[in-house]
DNA sequence: TTTACTGCAAATATTTTGCAATATC
DNA sequence: GATATTGCAAAATATTTGCAGTAAA
């Protein structure tokens, strides 16, 4: 059965609170690297990498070793609070599990992600159920390709057909 | 729109012919390691990464570079034939452009994937549009966890709190 | 014969790990 | 004070690249 929390995304305030529980609940010590970096990864909409990650950090000067946000990674994967996923390429991305309640669209040429939503999508989901298998969260990946890159490769193989014709 | 050819996954033969017609309009050559390759890649029901397919040609004797593995991933992809994903780990995962149309379940314990078929799902989708965005494929993953990984993970808990208790 | 392709080895990129110093509980 | 956590640096893993030899067209 889906997790009904799933489907009422939680405000930063509440994540921070969730993470809190967490680290108190495993004996876990809460440490002020841990909650910036919480903070950070609150910020963004979408996806992000670790490298995007250590970037924004490093702008907001505020210093974390990799080794640390790797394995904040993990606890916020553990915690719940992120889902590890990937655009396809080499880093591994994470998002936020609340994240769910979109569609995401991947150009495949840019390699931009839109968020949609589609109520009637989420209420299919939230009815579905698996054999042998309990559901947690789910992601739907739609692969294709933006009006703005469609445009531009139209654009290029109409300038290319020129060049040859000349 | 999504295209249509989606919905009626190929035989192998067909996709061998999928590949050689892609090489052959693009002025590649035809080898016989992208075949051996694209072969090997066929048997695998499931997504794969390029050192599971490395291990399985090891296996068949028929040694491939590195580099050539993944450089064919490549045309392998840009022909349509496989799709990147990942899940979750650090290597890239690779599967059939075609088994979009089952819906994956992820284990989150033990990490397998099954592959499973809903009807409604795929008319769904099929009817699906997106503003400016064109949908080519779709990948719907639900996370969660098997039965048999909750069993095993209910009898240790049991146990634990066996032993705490005595 | 031309040049795309392969394999090798080295370079990059990403993630993990061992260990000493530090900070939380 | 005990020990979980951090940062550093090195190791491990995954992928990409340069180049010389080979083979497809």
């Amino acid at each position: 059965m889906l997790n009904k929390k799933v489907n009422e995304p939680l405000s930063d305030d509440a994540i921070v609170e969730k993470f809190n529980s967490y680290l108190k609940e495993r004996g876990k010590r809460r440490t002020p690297e841990r909650y910036e970096i919480l903070n950070h990864v609150l910020a963004f909409r979408k996806q992000f990498t670790v490298d995007d990650l250590k970037q924004t950090m490093d702008n907001g000067h505020f210093r974390v070793s990799q080794a640390t946000l790797y394995y904040t990674m993990d606890l916020l994967v553990e915690a719940d609070i992120l889902r590890r996923l990937s655009t396809g390429t080499n880093a591994v991305a994470f998002e936020r599990v609340d994240n769910v309640r979109h569609i995401h669209l991947l150009c495949q040429e840019c390699g931009k992600v839109k968020l949609v939503k589609d109520q009637n999508f989420m209420a299919y989901m939230n009815a579905l159920r698996f054999p042998a298998f309990t559901a947690s969260y789910y992601n739907l990946t739609v692969y294709g390709i933006c009006n703005d890159c469609a445009r531009r490769i139209k654009r290029l193989q109409r300038e290319a057909k020129k060049a040859t014709n000349q």
